[in-house]
This record gives structure tokens, sequence and C-alpha cells, in this order.
RNA sequence: GCCCGGGUGGCGAAAUCGGUAGACGCGGGCGACUUAAAAUCGCCUGGCCCCAGGUCAUGCAGGUUCGAGUCCUGCCCCGGGCACCA
């Protein structure tokens, strides 16, 4: 745009306005596909990825933008570096909440799925992201579903997919079962409903098959240590041996047990069966036959959570057998108790109190024997559970615990009665719901009960059109199971055959979506060969870490599988991963005497300095009432006169402020459309890289991020000059500056750079507030400092950077601008400043050049005036030098 | 109970190789501009004291060292994970 004589025209009002820049460059970036990524085997690839949300109908969060922006800045980053980086986002999209939300208002799920994941990628989009939108997946597309299906078909045909009538975890309130890695403390872990045990036919995946290779395979990747090391007591593996016990009186039966104390095994006076045993019936005694069955049905209708409150007091009960120990021959009798898991290892125990806790315990409680078999401690008092030399223990005696473990492992084996073996926690993966808005299992049920898959031409299995989403609580059934019209169909050969009623879990889709990215819209495979070659593994993978043994295990035990099926070419998918923390909410609490909401009156409220909290919740201080936190919404929290939060409408209650995780209950939740709206997207991904380390939890301040807001204005009026609304662009000054000016671009420049590589992201920023605070104190702004500026800014703050680029006079996005270097001269100064201490304390500084030898600095040093001071003549005990940094004088004593 | 993290100003933090503790930001104070306020700009801001200086200070108590937020030992507190796994 252009005045009649010719000169550019400026427009009146250019105060940094972040609605219109960012909406401008948002668009530019769209019309130009900016962000668009294609293979190109000449350059090399960043495969950068956040762990996709689930679109909820809340909408986005403020702790959704912190890794979105990490990864961002890292992506934005990457490409100025040359790199080819692949950028995606899509859509976790199947799931409970959709469901919960269709059975309250029979809207159906796919409604609901494609109305918020409108929104989340309006959201997503206005924080300008440098995603790469042609790529955008949504699991529930048929198109994404189709594919998921054949990896089921893989699964199964590979033999690791399979039916089994196993104890499951049926949550009653959800009704459906769930996976033990979404079980915790015996609640589901969405909703924390009630949980409890029982058989049930479902479908499992064999993933402890895998189970040594994720821990194997976990060595060469860099995460998280904790991370690694929750996955790898998730799997559990435990080394030990297998050992047959047999019953006396029953010379059909021996039981076998799994140990990791072979070693022990002379030491075991008792055996332990778990209630659920399917030897106990067979094995107990006419007279004990009563007291066995009532133990037995008791512990069956505990609760996992009652059984795991009664975690210490042992219980059990005799069945009157006897088994012969079979390295001693000694007969022992047989207990059942609910201390033995039925679970894990064979569901039966020998039991060794001298040296296991628990046995020992159960021991006291039933007056059975303990007999030392290991040196160390005293088994009068407590188990001894360390290592030690071999005793009362025959052939054993005098090895200590390593060497006892393979010599009774050698024996057991040569003698037949048991061997080596290796056991795991980890189960088989129950990878059925009872649910209708997953993916349907792409097979038929023959009558015969022969399970065979659909054809692969017949993909997608869709599911069927449904107006009640209730799961029917009767038989366990699912939603689908109503469905007669679905679920009753021919196979190829015009049998009747019945589908399956169950869905997959939401795991399913976010297993492989990784590498649905790399191809999305390839017809004939999930994804090509060549494209898997190329953007293969995941450099640098961001997300919670409440996903450390749920989603990380899952998808590298499918990415396993399609390792040993040749269609990925490396062992792990997620090469780097990265845990950012929670971004937490500030809320205001009080409470009252309401406990049981029932909205009465007149209520008591109380102040937080008014109660006391008890392990049965919080009770007044003064009668000892029970009482209940209530919430203010952080909107309508008041201020006293001191500044004191107060209730709005009871001025004398004053407000506890708390720091916890945001959620509509707490009325502490901040919505990223308000701040974009009031600050702007740069000054909302500032903030939060700025708040501190991004694995580091931390509260949102309403206040910090005006702070940015400012820098952001400053780093705008470093190139604008006039008051407010006359605000016009000022170019910088040509050329590269005063030496003073060279020096801190030079200096910024390398620290912004090395921190963006380390991703402290929070000490780049201070590093540009610096160069911002002081680039232009004396001389203006020279164009080479306002270049390098402008591109260090990009990857963190990217529409404000890309303004004052276009505004410097160039055409096009600053995007693949290469990243500048700094220049070398300028990094190192001539003259240092070192601190002189005495005794280690500091005691003033000396200027030197920066090439002074030591014995100048030390002289300098002892010259100083207050060293002399100190010293009073007498001579230093030593000296130290720590070359550019301090010289230290150590006077005598 | 066991295993990981982590405790630094009023607050978020920095110091990452054992070498000036508190960069940067928030909040607070003072000043400039203004009729005034906001905005902006400048300066100050860990405690204490005999205040040109000194002294104490990184959860607590010790230790190693010329020198410790950083390393070692014991303890306390907070957050997370696991929780009868034989």
């Amino acid at each position: 745009m252009t005045n009649p004589d010719g000169r550019p025209k400026l427009p009146l009002a250019m105060a940094y306005d972040p609605a219109r820049i960012e909406k401008k460059w948002q668009q530019y970036w769209e019309e130009n596909q900016t962000f668009r990524a294609e293979l190109d085997p000449s350059r090399p690839k960043y495969y950068v990825l956040d762990m996709f949300p689930y679109p909820s109908g809340d909408g986005l969060h403020v702790g959704h933008p912190e890794g979105y922006t990490a990864t961002d800045i890292m992506a934005r980053y990457k490409r100025m570096r040359g790199f080819n980086v692949l950028h995606p986002m899509g859509w976790d999209a199947f799931g409970l909440p959709a469901e919960q939300y269709a059975i309250k208002t029979g809207t159906h799920p796919r409604v609901t799925t494609e109305r918020n994941i409108r929104n989340f990628k309006r959201q997503i989009q206005s924080l300008g992201f440098s995603y790469d939108w042609s790529r955008e997946i949504d699991t529930t597309d048929p198109n994404y579903v189709r594919w998921t299906q054949w990896i089921f078909r893989k699964l199964f045909e590979m033999g690791l997919a399979y039916e089994a009538e196993v104890p499951v975890n049926w949550c009653p309130e959800l009704g459906t079962v769930l996976a033990n890695e979404e079980v915790i403390d015996g609640k589901s872990e969405v909703g924390g409903h009630p949980v409890i045990r029982m058989p049930l036919k479902q479908w499992m995946l064999r993933i402890t098959r895998y189970a040594d290779r994720l821990i194997e395979d976990l060595e060469e990747l860099d995460w998280p240590e904790p991370i690694k090391k929750m996955q790898r007591d998730w799997i559990g593996r435990s080394e030990g041996a297998h050992v047959r016990f047999p019953v006396v009186d029953h010379p059909e039966i021996a039981i076998e047990v799994f140990t990791t104390r072979p070693d022990t095994l002379f030491g075991a006076t008792y055996m332990v069966l778990a209630p659920e045993h399917p030897l106990v019936d067979a094995i107990t005694t006419e007279e004990n036959r009563e007291a066995v069955s009532a133990y037995v049905e008791r512990a069956a209708r505990r609760s996992e959570r009652a059984r795991m409150a009664d975690t210490g007091r042992k219980t059990g009960v005799a069945t009157g057998a006897m088994a012969r120990n079979p390295v001693n021959g000694a007969e022992i009798p047989i207990w059942i108790a609910d201390y033995v898991l039925a679970g894990y290892g064979t569901g039966a125990i020998m039991a060794v109190p001298a040296h296991d806790e628990r046995d020992w315990e159960f021991a006291r409680t039933f007056d059975l024997p303990i007999v030392q078999v290991v040196e160390g401690g005293d088994v009068d008092r407590a188990a001894w559970t360390g290592p030690g030399r071999a005793t009362a223990s025959g052939f054993l005696d005098g090895l200590e615990t390593e060497d006892a473990k393979r010599k009774m492992i050698e024996w057991l084996e040569a003698e037949g009665v048991g061997k080596g073996t290796v056991t795991y926690k980890l189960r088989d993966w129950l990878f059925s719901r009872q649910r209708y808005w997953g993916e349907p299992f792409p097979v038929v049920h023959h009558e015969d009960g022969k399970i065979e898959l659909i054809p692969e031409s017949d993909l997608p299995l869709t599911l069927p059109e449904l107006d009640d989403f209730k799961p029917t609580g009767e038989n366990f059934e699912a939603p689908l199971a109503r469905v007669k019209d679905w679920i009753e169909t021919t196979d190829p050969e015009g049998r009747r055959v019945l589908r399956d009623p169950n869905t997959m879990p939401q795991w399913a889709g976010s297993c492989w979506y990784f590498l649905r990215f790399l191809d999305p819209t390839n017809e004939e495979a999930p994804w090509s060969a060549e494209a898997e070659n190329y953007w293969m593994p995941v450099d640098l993978y961001v997300g919670g870490a409440e996903h450390a043994v749920l989603h990380l295990l899952y998808s590298r035990f499918w990415h396993k599988v399609f390792y040993d099926l040749g269609l990925v070419h490396t062992k792990e998918p997620f090469q780097k991963l990265v845990n950012q923390g929670m971004i937490l909410g500030e809320s205001f609490r009080y409470f009252d005497d309401d406990i049981a909401d029932e909205k009465k009156e007149p209520v008591k409220r109380y102040s937080f300095d008014q109660i006391r909290e008890t392990d049965e919740g919080p009770v007044a201080k003064d009668d000892g009432r029970p009482l209940k936190a209530r919430w203010i919404q952080l909107g309508d929290v008041a201020y006293d006169a001191e500044g004191n939060p107060v209730h709005p409408e009871d001025p004398d209650l004053r407000l506890e402020r708390v720091v916890e995780k945001m959620s509509k209950s707490k009325g502490n939740v901040i919505n990223p459309d308000d701040v974009i709206r009031e600050h702007g997207a740069d000054s909302m991904r500032l903030y939060e890289m700025f708040i501190g380390p991004l694995e580091k939890a931390a509260p949102w301040s309403t206040e910090g991020i005006q702070g940015i807001h400012r820098f952001l204005q400053r780093a705008w009026r470093l190139f604008h000059e006039g008051k407010e609304d006359e605000e016009r662009y000022r170019p910088p000054v040509e050329g590269a500056g005063t030496d003073e000016q060279r020096r801190l671009t030079a200096r910024t420049l390398q620290g912004v750079t090395e921190d963006i590589e380390a991703m402290r992201f929070n000490t780049a920023i201070s590093k540009l507030m610096v160069f911002v605070r002081d680039i232009a104190k004396k001389d203006p702004l020279p164009m080479a400092s306002a270049e390098i500026f402008t591109l260090m800014l990009a990857p963190m703050a990217p529409h404000i950077a890309e303004e004052l680029w276009s505004l410097m006079g160039h055409e096009n996005t600053l995007a693949y601008e290469p990243w500048p270097e700094p220049d070398g001269r300028y990094l190192e100064e001539d003259e240092l400043t070192l601190v002189v201490q005495v005794n280690g304390k500091k005691r003033g500084e000396i200027r030197v050049p920066a090439e002074a030898s030591k014995e100048l600095v030390e002289e300098r040093a002892l010259a100083h005036e207050n060293v002399q001071k100190i010293l009073g003549g007498r001579e230093p005990r030593k000296v130290i030098v720590v070359p550019g940094r301090l010289v230290n004088v150590v006077a005598p004593a």
C-alpha cells in the first residue's frame, strides 16, 4: 500500500496488538501451508510429537498448551536448524465421557465428538502452533478404525489376541471391565468408582510374551529414569524357581509353588494356597471342610479394597492336609490364606517364616514353627530377609545366598522336583470393554465356539446406529449385544454367526497413531515402509507423566509386534520422552457443616483457622463436628481492606488460598480463550514456558502473565517510536552496532541456543528479557542485533517475531530462516572481573586482563586492600586461583 | 511400609563442572512524567546489627574441603509411584 507520492503508507495505529497480528500470521501460515511436511530423504528429519488429546467437552485446559508450546518451540527451532520437521496433531476421540454424555442426553457420541474436536482445533490453532494440519487424525474416523482393526487381525493371526475366562476388574458404575493398569487402589482410574473382581470371558492381548524385551529395550531410551523404573516395576520380573511339593495321602497331587528364595527351602515349615486355588477342594480334609469353605466364601465376597485395607493383619485356615518338603522329607501343614494372591506365581507358596516378613507374621499369628536357615538377624524378633550364609540346610550349609540359590536350583532340576523360572507381575492385557463408543472387534463367533476374523476387505467394521447407549447391566453385556440385526450376521459361506458385542479400549487408537501420522491418507496400508523408514522413530515425545505405564507400555508393546512383522524398523517408537509438569490453579476455600449437601439452613461456616484435619476429614476446632470443604469460584472471591481473600457474602469469613490441580468443582480453572483474548497467544506461550522448568508443576498466576506481556511490549517498542496510537515503525540502524551491542547480541544468542537445545525455556526467555532491557540503552538498535533477536524470539513467540521480521522488510516467513551463529570474536572479554576471597569469603573484586597469568592474578589479589588488612602483614598459607572465576587467599590460622 | 522426585527471598525461580547465592519475572517501596489516575520509564527490595561496613542465611544436625545450594551421613517435611508380587 502506498501514498499518492509513492512512499509506503505507514498505518497510524501500530501499538503492539496481539489480536491483529496473531490472526494475520495464523492466516498466512494456513494459506501458504507453511508447515506442511513432505518426505525428503536428502534432508535430516526431526519428528516431534505431543501426546494427542482426548477432545473433552470442557475444551482446552491451560495445562494442554504447556507441552504443546514446548514441542512447538522445538519444531520451529529445528526447522531453522535445517531439519525436515514432522509435527502433527490429532484426536484420541473414542472414550467414556462422550458415551456417558450420550447416556445422559441421548446425543450420539459422534455428534459430541465432532463438536468437541472442532472446538479443540479452534483453540489449539489460536495458539499459533506449527502443526501440519494436513495430517490430522481422528481415531474414530472409519478410515482410521479400519487400520486399528487391521492391526487387531495381525495380533490375532500371531496368536497374541485370545479370548479367555479370567478374573477381571468389573466396574458396576461404568458397566465395563477395566485393565489392571486402569485400577488404582481398587477404584477405577476414571471417576474413582469401586471395582470388583469376577471371572468373565474377555479378549486378552499377550503382552507378557514381550515382558523381557519391554524391560531390556528401555536401556537405550532417553527417558526420565523414574518412568523407566515405573515400567520395570510394573512388569515386575523376578527370578526364582518352581518347586513341587507332593501332598501326603494324595499320590496324584503335587502343589507347585514359585519362590525367589530356593536357598531357604529347608526352612519351609508350612504351605499356603490362595483361597481361589483349584486344589483347595481336593486336599481339604473332612474335619476342616466347613471352616475352609467358609473362609473361601468370605474371601471371594471381600472386595479388593477391603482386602488391601487389611494388609498386615493375617487371616487363614488350615486344610488339614499335609505336604512333604522335597528337600528333607518333612511333613508340613497346608493352609489357606488371602495373603497369597491367586494371580501371581502359581497361587501357592512355600512359607519360610524365618526369612519372609509375611510368612513370619502368619506363623506368629497361628503359632507355626520358625526355622532359621540363613545366618543374620534375630528371627525370634523379625524375619531376616537379607543375604547370609546358609545353615541347617544340609548340602547348602556354608554357602552364601547367591551360591545357595544356584546350587538348590541345580539340585531341584537334577531330582526332577523343580526348576529355575522367571515370573512377572505383568499380566496379559485385558483388551475388551463393554462399551459402545470404541472399535468393534473384527471377528465373528461360530455356533461351535470357533472365532474367525472377518475378511480384510470387509474392514472397517463400523458401529451400528443406536439410540440407547446404556450398559444393559444384565449378564455383564455390552450395549451392542442388544443390536440383534448387527450382532446376528452370516459369514461368506452363509453360515449364521455372531459378531462380538465388545469394543476395544481407548488405548487401541493411541497405540499406533504416531505411525499413521507418517502417512495419514494411505488407502493400501496403515503406513508405507518408505515413510516409516524416513520419519521414525519419534525424536521427541512430550506428555503427562500419568501415562507412564498405560499408554507408553501398550504402545511400546504394539510397536514391538510391528517390528516382528517387519512393519517398522526400530525396536522402540519414542527415542526421547519428556514429561511436562502440571499447571496448578489457585483456589479459595472455606468449610461448612452441611456435610450431606442438603442445603440446610442455617449453615455454619468455618474459616481455615477454625478447623482441624483428621483422618476422617476436617472437623470444627470448637465442638469437633465434621465439616466439608467448599470452594469459591475464582471470579467471585472478594477481598478485605488488607487484601485478604474473603467470602463474597460474608466479608468476615477469611478464605484459604490453596494451590491445587485445576478442576471445575474447585472453581480454579483458567480458560485459554480468556487468556488469549486478554494478552495474546504469544504471551500465553511465553508465560507457560517462563514459570519454571518444563518438568515441574507450577501454579498459574494472573499477575505473572502481565510481566511477560510487558516484555513483549518492550520488544515491540524497540522497533517503534511515538506515543500510544501514533506509534510508528522505526527501522533499526544499519550495521552491527557498538562493541558492547555486538557482545550482548553474541552472548544472548549463545545462551539462548544452549537453553533451547536443553529445553530450558525459562532461562532462554530471561536472557531475551535482559537483551531487550539493555540493547538500546545507550545506542540505537542496530539491524544485525534486531534480526538476530527476532529470529531467537521466533520459536517461542512466533507471531510477534513474524510481524517484526516483515516490518524489517523481509518478504517471506522467518520459519525457515537459518538459525544465526554467534560471532565468536564477541564472546570473549578482554578484561575479567575476578572475585577475591579470604578463607572462602568474598572480600573484594579485581579487574585483570583475560590472558593474565596465575602469578599476576595472585599478586594483584594479595595487593587488594581488604586482603592486606586481614593478613596484617602475615604470609598467606596458600593461594588458590580458579581461572576466570576467583582467587582464594588462605590466611594463616 | 518400600521406591523415586523435591525443600533456595513475600511468591514463580536462577546458579547444571564444588568457585561471587538469589539472574529474570511477579508482588512491594520510592521517584519521574501527568491537573489526576492508568500506562510508561528510572532506582531500591533476604534477615539482623554498632549500616562507607559487618554478620547470619539455600528444610534441620553433623562431616569432607582453601571453598558446599551443589558431595557424604543421619533426621524432618512436601509431592508422586508401588503396595501382602513369595
